[in-house]
DNA sequence: CGAGTTTGACCGGCGC
DNA sequence: GCGCCGGTCAAACTCG
């Protein structure tokens, strides 16, 4: 990987879950020209058509050796794959978005070809193995990069929030 | 005290 | 083989 560039760059799409405050940041990002068009990509239909890469001995297989340190041998490291990843760019003041799940950051490094660092977080659901990193773009640094690789495998807990209020009332008001 | 963050070390892939 | 680089781990730390 080099330049920075990512594989895809999707607008903001309103099949994606973006919540509260940040719905803004979502029309923001519709305004710069240079991302492609949100018609070019069905983001709704592109991650439900994949599989997820489930990895769940990816912790449970690490070897550690007898003095304590990780062995060298193996890492329990997954095979090489093509993940399922999608970019946004996003230009926004704030780095971390609402996207209605619950993330935990589990790295931080400065890259190559860029003043920002990036960080890496993980979806905290037991069994979701969705990560996501979010990084600011060099040139331009109003606009956030962020990047999922996998998919959900559990609703969002955000918007389920949201809209079980209104279906408890949508319920109510089907019964007259 | 548990959950989340920080941060240095470690690992594998890749180019030379 | 070696060094660089991106990604991940995990101990230490912070915060509510």
């Amino acid at each position: 990987m080099e330049g920075g560039n990512f594989p895809y760059y999707f607008n903001s799409s309103p099949a994606f879950p973006l919540s509260g405050s940040s719905t803004n940041v979502l029309e923001q990002s519709m305004q710069n020209p240079n991302f492609a068009s949100s018609d070019q990509m069905d983001l709704a239909s592109l991650l439900s058509s994949g599989s997820i890469e489930q990895n769940p001995s990816s912790s449970a297989s690490r070897e550690v050796d007898q003095s304590g340190i990780r062995s060298k041998s193996k890492f329990g490291k997954k095979k090489k794959s093509i993940p399922q990843r999608v970019a946004f760019h996003t230009r926004s003041e704030e780095d971390i978005l609402d996207d209605g799940f619950k993330w935990r950051k589990y790295g931080q490094k400065s890259v190559k070809n860029s003043i920002h660092p990036r960080s890496y977080y993980r979806c905290t659901h037991h069994t979701c193995n969705v990560k996501k990193q979010i990084q600011r773009l060099s040139k331009d640094n109003s606009v956030v990069v962020t990047t999922y690789e996998g998919i959900h495998n559990h609703p969002c807990e955000k918007l389920m929030e949201t809209l079980s209020p209104l279906l408890k009332q949508l319920q109510f008001l089907s019964t007259f």
